[in-house]
DNA sequence: TATATTTGCAACCGAATAGTTTCATAAAAT
DNA sequence: ATTTTATGAAACTATTCGGTTGCAAATATA
């Protein structure tokens, strides 16, 4: 069992119902709705994402809702930084070139 | 064979050897001797980076060096931006609270 | 109370995954 | 010319993954 955020976002399915739920908590019937496949599959994805706490659950009655925690994403996002640095630079060094340029037309 | 972004930011190793040739280009047998597992392994990540479009090769003589495609790193980012707008908000409505504290305190 | 609904869990199955070893090819070094 | 080095590809294997069906438990409704 790896269970980590980016395994559990590798799946489509997944990645689906993380944004279905981040508009509002659903349960699983309400879920399963969505996709083809079987209330129990869409309950497995929601244990995962629950395991990984992408996902918090609250009982109500025998319904179950699942919303998205948030805070979780924003660890992807932190992942990325290092990347965003690099494309930015990129942006960067393109900057400097239209200003290498505009400074020799003139 | 699903072989998009999410599914190849998946594996550790592979996220590794990103994070490596984000820094400088680099050749399977380098790459290797980062990680405990064959150099066939390593190969086999590399391929399947290659096929996402997430690394480019360039051979130079019976060396083939491995850099990143940046900008394909942006379709994360490009995922990530629904939710971002979420967090985001979250910090508003943290913002709105505070403020109205402040103003009935007055 | 009897029945229907909502849910999680276990057992099973086929496909995909990540790793290995072995081999072939091409380029560089001896 | 022979050997060493760098690499990809193929065949095989154990494990994981995503899906299914069947079942039990708990809550709501008749």
């Amino acid at each position: 069992m790896r269970r980590d955020i980016f395994q559990a976002i590798a799946d489509p399915t997944r990645r689906a119902i993380i944004t279905l739920i981040a508009l509002q908590s659903m349960t699983p019937n309400a879920l399963a709705a969505h996709f083809d496949s079987t209330r129990q599959a869409v309950s497995k994805h929601l244990k995962i994402l629950i395991e990984c706490e992408l996902i918090k659950q609250e009982q109500q009655g025998r319904e179950i809702y699942y919303s998205l925690e948030i805070n979780k994403m924003k660890e992807i996002d932190k992942w990325l930084e290092q990347f965003r640095k690099i494309w930015e630079n990129k942006f960067n060094q393109l900057d400097d070139l239209l200003l290498t340029i505009k400074k020799t037309k003139k």
